[in-house]
DNA sequence: TGTACATCAGTGAACGCGCGTTCACTGATGTAC
DNA sequence: TGTACATCAGTGAACGCGCGTTCACTGATGTAC
């Protein structure tokens, strides 16, 4: 029995490392291709395996794009959880400028969380597990405005102030006539003003 | 020759006519299905047509999407501007309840907006015309923030609050075990907070 | 007035494609005796 | 040690579907004479 139990670890281990490495195969193909493009396919050629094999690790495409989605969500968390911890008076611009420009570079994610909340066709369990990879950024979010020493409850600032980014990432993403270096800066300068209405007032 | 004239003219009007026909049935469509599923056989059916029909008034899908698209944002814009020429201080947290109801009301233009901002497989001339009714949202937003005596220039501001709504709208959407009317709540809420950083301070 | 003809809005069927998913099969590996 | 068998990761082919778009055709309407 406990012989069993071990040899059934293993290989849920062995499963494990496998999931892993499709999901980090289809990290590399969101990071190329237009999101609502990348098809089971172009993951499976990623990865070096045949396509059908995906779906003995994943019951469907979805649970692919979720658990890409929450990785790349924690990365970036991780990223900003560190800002905060470094100073005792954080500077809300440069935590924002750290969020914006992560996502600038690594657009994927935006485009996964946008085509989540926009598609509405996705599990309960799913919805979930991409709420509660939202809440972790609440939470940091909450952790910087208390070292800011603002008013409880915080957590309504860090709604404003996270879909507020949100906001901002999307709106310029497609701005014409500019280089990815100038729409960068303007996403920069734009988020500037939405940080100013988060440190000057309501102390 | 002059005969031909207004019989072309009259012709042309036709046309316009047979595509403002299609582009209404593609908005009542657009109310109901989740974007990224209407198809051309959709509005067809809508409009009481044969889909091959379509491609006599429109040469492709995205063409439609885009048409609908201005129709909704122009009619925003509307609303908003009837809104700011109101009163000679308008207030801010009317402007922006005005513009979150309305989008979560008719969200197919959320989706749409969206969709073309993310999508970047547009043609040079179509996100023209898709920035171009963006730039009269800020506009009017400009000739909000002249009216509180902001100093000048106000642009970056109203680029700053046109994205923050935005993303209150995106963020929020699948909020998880509300039901829509709590959704629609917690929105407005956080659009408060996030009008109090556009109107407590830079006086 | 009637007649032959041209035009063109409108159609149903079909094309061609890519996709998610499933299926029947293979072949390497481990196990029981 | 060898041998028969079971397991199961991995595969290529195929299924079935929906889609955007095109095509060959129809039939109503207008025009020229």
């Amino acid at each position: 029995m406990e012989e069993n139990t071990t040899f059934a670890d293993l290989k849920s281990e062995a499963i494990l490392a496998r999931r892993e490495l499709i999901v980090e195969a289809a990290e590399r193909v969101f990071a190329v291709k237009p999101f609502h493009r990348v098809s089971i396919r172009d993951i499976a050629q990623e990865a070096g395996i045949s396509h059908a094999l995906i779906y003995r690790y994943f019951p469907d495409q979805q649970s692919i794009f979720v658990e890409a989605f929450i990785r790349g969500a924690e990365e970036i968390g991780g990223v900003i959880e560190r800002l905060i911890d470094e100073s005792e008076t954080p500077d809300i611009a440069k935590i924002s400028d750290a969020f914006l420009s992560y996502c600038i570079d690594n657009d994927q994610y935006l485009r996964m969380l946008t085509h989540f909340m926009l598609d509405g066709e996705l599990s309960a369990e799913k919805v979930e597990k991409i709420n509660a990879a939202e809440r972790r950024f609440f939470d940091q979010f909450d952790r910087l405005f208390r070292k800011l020493k603002k008013p409880e409850p915080v957590r309504p600032l860090s709604h404003a102030f996270f879909a507020a980014l949100n906001g901002v990432l999307i709106t310029f993403r497609n701005y014409p006539g500019r280089t990815p270096e100038e729409v960068k800066q303007h996403m920069l300068n734009v988020g500037r003003m939405i940080d100013r209405g988060f440190s000057d007032s309501r102390k």
